[in-house]
DNA sequence: TTGCTCCTCACGTCACGTGAGGTGGC
DNA sequence: TTGCTCCTCACGTCACGTGAGGTGGC
């Protein structure tokens, strides 16, 4: 039957048809080699048919195809099917996450106006660092430890390549007597550790991260905003939080335009 | 700042960011006329995070552009929300269905080998067709409703626009005093309605679709096989089910080549 | 002869990624 | 001078959909 018909027959568009034609995956049965007219037969619209249910399961045209060459044992298929079950799994835990993303954003937009912070879920990338911990008595006294890294830094002439950060451990949030980690990446420059600096890699993290454009007086909103956040989109926290200061002091602009990103590693409730 | 470090700072890729400029997205604050070469500055950053954010909550780049634009009130936004939230709920559904589908294809492949007939949801068209319906007194007296329906719509010169159809309305599955009905579409052609032979519009349906080739002699298997589709994929049957004689004896083919497709009307469950 | 069906390009979709080939700035 | 960064094309992705322009068959 001509294609029009077997498009009938089988409920296809027509270029849906050349186009299964095209890639190999439907050839009609004969092709007239003057007109070009493609001839399918009935018993084609079986295969059709498990293309299509295949198609329904999730799979690709390039795998449906792999799936009915007849070399493929059942236990392949097996395989392919688990596989696919997998990623729908996955794919509804994502789906169910930027439900409550979207969710969590209309119920912010009922409570006050805009939203001052925009958070976002990031992978950081795993790097090598040079480090110093201590306990300090207030917020302020954070740069003692800052000129004690960089100082040391500087004496053993090593460069850093990226913005510094400060690792917070406290559980709770607390003004005095801060344990806080300042750590600068180092790449593959060789550092000699020393009673106080260390040297140690950072893995990859799963993060949710704002950003703040201002001087360094109140983090307060932003810390309260990206906390909600997280509560609100499904996850929870699994680690120290960090800030990393992008555009700081050392950039010799004003203090409008230092940026600092605050970062919590978390996993999915 | 250029492109590298802003990349940098933002985790954005330099590609991203000069396709965000193509299209409009985010300019740089300044691009040197000679050399094209783009300058990003700091507050651009929270720009980035905005649009990474609404990205993230699944709107494509355009919706974003549209959601940044200043004259977009609350209300809108709003309603964009609202329609993502939809969207996503619709989405997580038939994701659920096709986890659904891809389970009952492992069960299957479980079980027996190969799966023999492949099942396929389909949105049917509304058409209008002619009709006789009857109680007969078991299945090899459906052709007497047949040529019931042929010979008057004979009478009346009015051409058949598709192939015909049965439909059996009985609740459960019974050998004797059939209750079926034998429609066929007619278009736009009038027809007069008679005792027997009624007029009447079908509806768009929802269908789980089977197509089976070979002659009319067991179609038990297949009548099997779809209704095990239908419970394992989470569907119900919401209607009675059709065949649709898609080559039959008409063409003057072999048994074997007749084609068949069994139509349940579904809904998800 | 007139519709209707069928054909083959060619281009668009969406959000970039992947080179190729060439320049600017230290 | 040498890397490194930046630039602009051009093309590919996936599964078709949308024309344009032309032919075959009744």
């Amino acid at each position: 039957v001509k294609i029009g018909e077997f498009s009938k027959l089988s409920r296809v568009p027509e270029k849906t048809l050349r186009y299964y034609d095209e890639i190999g995956l439907l050839k009609p049965a004969q092709v007239d080699p003057f007109t070009g007219y493609r001839q399918y037969s009935v018993d084609q619209l079986v295969r059709l048919n498990t293309i299509l249910a295949l198609k329904d399961l999730g799979f690709s045209l390039e795998q449906v195809a792999r799936m009915l060459e007849d070399s493929l044992t059942p236990e392949q298929l097996r395989g392919m099917l688990r596989l696919r079950q997998a990623e729908i799994e996955q794919r509804m835990q994502s789906e169910q996450a930027r439900l409550a993303r979207v969710e969590a954003r209309l119920k912010q937009i009922e409570e006050d106006a805009m939203p001052e912070y925009e958070v976002v879920i990031k992978q950081t990338e795993p790097v090598r660092v040079a480090a110093v911990r201590g306990t300090v008595p207030n917020y302020g006294s954070v740069s003692l430890l800052f000129n004690e890294l960089f100082g040391e830094l500087g004496r053993q002439r090593v460069a850093p390549v990226g913005p510094p950060v400060a690792v917070y451990y406290d559980e709770d949030y607390r003004e005095r007597d801060v344990d806080v980690e300042i750590i600068v990446p180092v790449g593959t420059a060789r550092v000699q550790e020393g009673d106080r600096l260390k040297v140690r890699d950072i893995p990859a993290l799963e993060v949710a991260s704002l950003v703040r454009v201002g001087p360094y007086d109140n983090f307060t909103p932003a810390y309260q905003a990206l906390m909600t956040w997280i509560q609100e989109s499904g996850y929870c926290i699994a680690g120290p939080n960090r800030e990393i200061y992008l555009r700081g002091p050392e950039s010799g602009g004003k203090p409008e335009e230092y940026i600092t990103e605050i970062q919590f590693p978390v996993a999915r409730k």
